[in-house]
DNA sequence: GGACGGTGAAACTTCAGGTTGCCTC
DNA sequence: GAAGTTTCACCGTCC
């Protein structure tokens, strides 16, 4: 028997609680199902709750829903929030002796066990293979061991497979040091989205004032160099310039060469500077963003502006390509070359493999809206339900913003399509069924319904009688869509409610 | 003899995470 | 680099 399981069951005999840290979701699925196999809790409430937690239940869900049974749940960013809250809450309340999880669970939340059993140290990290994780990390996790509100004592146990391997763990965690923490404003991205919202708000004007500024971030304490520093604002600074965002102009009005920076120049953000600070948005998606809108014409389709916010900073980590699916995505990328808004780069550039990931994610995003599953899109994308919500969530916020910029940059006539998307995504829905969910009520699977069955608009729906609707809707919905509709209808009793308010739309 | 099923070793594949904006009937 | 998953050959059983 593997070693984690043993400290698990050893955990529960001893009436106590255990979160195990695993290195991969894979990994951390599999001990909770090696777990389950062997308890012998049957929570069978709780079984149900996992599985409502989406739509169509999942492969994922229904995996879930079995080691909660037995009082065992993994735990990792591919749940929906729901999921990952009744895990942690029934944790809490003990009705879950052992949660598997990845970092998700390290970071942020308090949630106190006995026991942490750390299954590895080491984890996958790019061009190096396996490496150690930071001490940070494993202090993160070691932390969650020990409820101070019952328990004197709590327990970090990590496995080492020898007695080498003990020897450097000890050394290097539990005799270790934490990282230092370094300021996240050296990260380009951050740096000018800050840069440009502070020149956005008038609190940086010139040369002196940013160099005030940022002189008394934690940054420049730990940088130390402040010319160095100086140079790299002065190149953000330019870059932003370049995009059209900020202007910078000597005090007689003139507009000063584009590379020389003195100290009288003026920096001012332009209109649409203005509203990408207001957005949020990092500069350089912005950017991005507006040089596809202009190329947006009415020969492009739905796929074009999902792939402009599939190929973004913000989108990322996107779908990765399985070596299984190249050909298919190919193929696909063929089909809708004519629609791309941005050029395909050379396949020895360093961002081929995120543009085409980005293909994926588009791919991703158009079966959405083609009404297909989650079951579906585990299966063919490997996307789980808590993915697909945070990556709908993006597309939403970059296609809001993009609707935005368009308004800014006089390019009304795509705002139209954008919102069309935007209301198709957030329902998952083909265009047809648009008008059936301006209804409360009315969602993907309820508009697929009454399309199908002939009511396909606003005209359809005022049309048809009663008795119709009820058989498709149910009662008490047929009679609140017909009173959106503005017809008055006899109240159904109030005790027939429930059963129908609980069908959620999604 | 052939279909089927179980088993184990080898080959192959993949590998954590989460914040942002705005509106509204 | 290592764990998890898939593939495939092999063997035994049953019809």
């Amino acid at each position: 028997m593997d070693e984690t399981v043993k400290l698990a069951l050893d955990t529960i005999h001893k009436e106590k609680q255990a979160i195990i840290f695993a290195p991969s979701r894979a990994s951390a699925e599999k001990a909770a199902e090696d777990i389950a196999k062997i308890t012998s809790f049957s929570l069978l409430d709780l079984e149900k709750g996992v599985l409502k937690g989406v739509g169509t239940p999942t492969k994922q869900c229904r995996r879930l829903s079995h080691c909660i049974r037995k009082g065992v749940a993994f735990h990792h960013a591919g749940l929906t929030n729901k999921q990952k809250e009744l895990i942690e809450d029934s944790f809490r309340e003990g009705k879950i002796r052992i949660i598997c999880a990845t970092p998700t669970l390290a970071a942020g939340l308090s949630l106190p066990a006995y026991r942490v059993i750390i299954k590895s140290l080491k984890r996958y990290s790019g061009r190096w293979g396996m490496d150690w994780i930071p001490v940070l990390e494993y202090m993160q996790m070691a932390g969650r061991a020990g409820r101070p509100e019952y328990e004197s004592l709590g327990e970090a146990l990590t496995i080492a497979k020898t007695d080498a391997e003990k020897e450097e763990i000890h050394e290097r965690y539990v005799c270790g040091v934490p990282e230092e923490i370094y300021s996240k404003l050296a990260v380009e991205p951050v740096l000018r989205t800050y840069l440009l919202s502070l020149i956005a708000s008038g609190i940086i004007r010139d040369n002196k004032s940013m160099q005030d500024f940022f002189g008394k971030t934690f940054w420049a304490f730990q940088f130390g160099d402040m010319n160095k520093l100086n140079l790299i604002m002065e190149r953000m600074l330019h870059l932003l310039e370049e995009w059209g965002f900020v202007t910078l102009q000597n005090p007689g009005g003139d507009f000063a060469p584009a590379n020389a920076l003195s100290a009288e120049q003026q920096m001012r953000a332009t209109a649409i500077g203005k509203r990408v600070s207001e957005l949020y948005l990092d500069p350089l998606t912005a950017r991005h963003l507006l040089d596809c809108l202009i190329k947006y014409d009415d020969s492009k389709n739905t796929f074009s502006l999902l792939q402009m916010v599939s190929n973004t900073l913000e989108m990322r980590p996107l779908l990765r390509i399985k070596a299984k699916e190249e050909d298919f995505i190919h193929q696909e990328l063929m089909k809708q070359y004519e629609n791309l808004l941005t050029k395909e780069p050379s396949a020895f550039d360093i961002d081929y493999s995120d543009f085409m990931n980005s293909i994926k994610t588009a791919l991703f995003f158009e079966a959405w809206i083609g009404e297909n599953d989650e079951d579906y899109l585990l299966e063919k994308f490997n996307v789980r339900p808590g993915e697909i919500r945070v990556k709908l969530e993006t597309a939403d916020w970059l296609l809001y913003a993009s609707e935005e910029l368009a308004k800014v940059a006089s390019q009304k006539n795509i705002m139209a399509p954008i919102h069309r998307l935007r209301l198709r995504l957030k329902d998952g829905v083909k265009e047809e069924l648009l008008p059936l969910l301006k209804f409360k009520g009315i969602g993907r699977v309820r508009a697929r319904k009454l399309y199908s069955n002939g009511l396909k608009d606003i005209g359809h729906l005022k049309a048809v009688d009663m008795a119709t609707l009820s058989q498709l809707l149910g009662k008490v919905l047929a009679a609140d869509v017909k009173e959106q509709l503005g017809e008055t209808v006899q109240q159904v009793p109030a005790g027939k409610r429930k059963g129908q308010l609980s069908l959620e739309k999604f």
